[in-house]
DNA sequence: AAAGGGCACGAAACCGTTTTCGTGTTAATA
DNA sequence: TATTAACACGAAAACGGTTTCGTGCCCTTT
């Protein structure tokens, strides 16, 4: 006995009235009398009517959806951004649809394409490492000229004007560098990837910036440049053999945690032979043996910030020519620090 | 020069030919003459028409959208199962729009109504702790009573006759307690959580009945309840100073992984003195010192799963009247052997 | 030459709302 | 009593598509 839903038109027909007198009655127009509103809305009550979503968005062209579109969805910086966004969203009454581009370009143009037809009224995204090694950006701006919001986040690029919400990483770099100079150390390896993410980049900014303002000279090889997510221990292991340093700063967690481990296993012991501090401060720094120093990059309000933003642009009216109209908000990474480094030094 | 998308009627205007020409020559129907056909495509191309998305909805009832009602989005385990949904829902066409209940029942409730309004086809959920505590099913109910198709994971009730994903809790359970007790352990522990969560009841009989298949007596003493993703450090440390055991079981990854630390802490050897199996095999089994023995889930196959069941409900006809429509997958876990065990004896 | 059959296209209904613009009735005003 | 305003409601267009059912025209057939 499966009851389909009703419609105004079912009402109106059970209830010998047009369908716009319905309509209105439900909104509780006063341009319907008092009792006709009244025997609307308790039938309406009674039968459990609840307007279509489909129709209303068709008919106001507003779907109340936002679309998210980043690179992985089993990472946890990327989830608890989300959670910032679901959280302000559906504050609002947004409801959001996720597509993963698991980093490659094709997917995120094609999930772009399937959003940009109606399905949503604006787009918030994390750029995936492919399109930023491209460096191609048109899908971004068709949707733009289109007139659909698109607020990018963490993995942002200067060449498509829109609102974005970023951390400080060079900043922030340069403060975990100098934690760990301050503490005593001087020769400092940094793990990144591949440098085609422009956070990456960044933070490398920062750590040369570091060591150049406390006189220390860059040393290329005490850089180690992984594969994206590809477990390559072997270049691993021979820049932990080979190299000498006394401590790690590393652009993500899982790196820092394997350095720790290959570390250990040379004899070295943490943080007295070798401190570490790596960014994004997920489950694995706070669990780990020692525990890791991080930098937390506070994605949850990262999120709602993006959040905020974009449906700021949603609902109100911009001119999206006007440069003037796009804001970068920064939110700024703080240091956690946990076992795997020394204490600075007092009054600093 | 935002230029807003380009309908049918804009493209059967410039043409002078009927809306109707010009949706069948773009679906290239051969009602519509060669010459027609090519010269409507053409300039849909030219001008980049694309179909809106929210107006075919509207006429064939059917959004190509579907909601995902989880408890957490940062939480290693449902992200991966969304991510199987994620995969072969959009292999499909598919959309995906994720709600979080944040482990509330009103939470549930609500993002289930603003849903079940036209927004979605189909549900796939993982009922709340809340809404299993208080065992009100109603909205479940009420949604397939709408006909709306609704598939249920991993946290799963049997009052609601739906579509079911789970993994073979009890079966899995007693597996790991017999790996522990082949290799010579007695004293097994089992650190879960208060019960009303249906798959920690699972797999506490699963522990039991191992105990009970191989003579060893239950004893409750050995149970750890802890709050749900609750710090009681408190309680971890009297029951690990108090209690002797050579074992431990963990419903999850973070009490073993907290487990395992308190243990070194007051002196034990892992795997020698105590073993340590979990369940979710997550980042921190994976990267914990030592790494943890623990219990794979395969969200991501179960995540496909659902949504394969999902979408076929969806696409085709069937009576949601009869139980007999309805499946109960099971994916079958397996247990990932790592340092926290001793290996099991030989030919087992 | 009349009948029949394709062919190529258009009109209109429909999906479920919202909203504008009448319009008939009643009550207040001049 | 005639005018007008307020009131209560309905008709219809609109959002952007799909689909059914005509229908006019031309060509073939008997």
């Amino acid at each position: 006995m499966m009851r389909k839903n009703i419609t105004l038109k079912d009402i109106a027909r059970e209830l010998e009235v047009s369908v716009s007198t319905v309509s209105k009655a439900l909104k509780n127009s006063n341009e319907i009398s008092r009792d006709t509103r009244e025997k609307i809305q308790a039938f309406a009550r009674l039968y459990n009517y609840k307007p279509n979503n489909i129709a209303i968005s068709l008919k106001n062209k507003r779907t109340k959806n936002i679309g998210v579109v980043i690179p992985d969805i089993v990472h946890h910086f990327f989830t608890t951004v989300f959670r910032g966004i679901e959280k302000y969203a559906n504050g609002k009454g947004y409801n959001v649809i996720v597509c993963v581009s698991d980093e490659s370009f094709d997917k995120e143009v094609i999930n772009m394409e399937m959003l940009a037809n109606g399905s949503i009224d604006g787009f918030i995204m994390a750029l995936s490492a492919e399109t930023q090694l491209r460096g191609d950006y048109a899908h971004l701006r068709q949707v733009a000229e289109q007139g659909i919001p698109l607020v990018l986040f963490d993995r942002v690029t200067e060449e498509v004007p829109c609102d974005k919400v970023v951390i400080n990483d060079e900043e922030a770099a340069m403060q975990a560098v100098e934690h760990l100079i301050r503490s005593g150390k001087r020769r400092i390896a940094l793990i990144t990837n591949e440098s085609y993410l422009h956070v990456s980049a960044m933070r490398e900014k920062g750590y040369r910036r570091a060591l150049k303002d406390h006189g220390i000279p860059f040393d290329d090889t005490l850089v180690l440049r992984l594969p994206y997510q590809f477990e390559e221990e072997e270049l691993s292991r021979q820049f932990f053999e080979t190299r000498k340093f006394d401590a790690v700063l590393s652009v993500n967690e899982i790196f820092a945690i394997r350095g720790m481990r290959l570390a250990r296993g040379q004899g070295y012991r943490i943080p007295e032979d070798i401190s570490f501090i790596g960014f994004t401060d997920g489950m694995l720094s706070r669990y780990s043996i020692p525990t890791l120093t991080s930098v937390a990059q506070h994605g949850e309000e990262m999120g709602a910030c993006a959040a905020r933003l974009l449906i700021g642009k949603v609902e109100h009216e911009y001119d999206e020519t006007d440069p003037g109209s796009y804001r970068t908000e920064v939110i700024r990474a703080s240091l956690i620090e946990r076992e795997s480094t020394l204490p600075g030094l007092p009054g600093s």
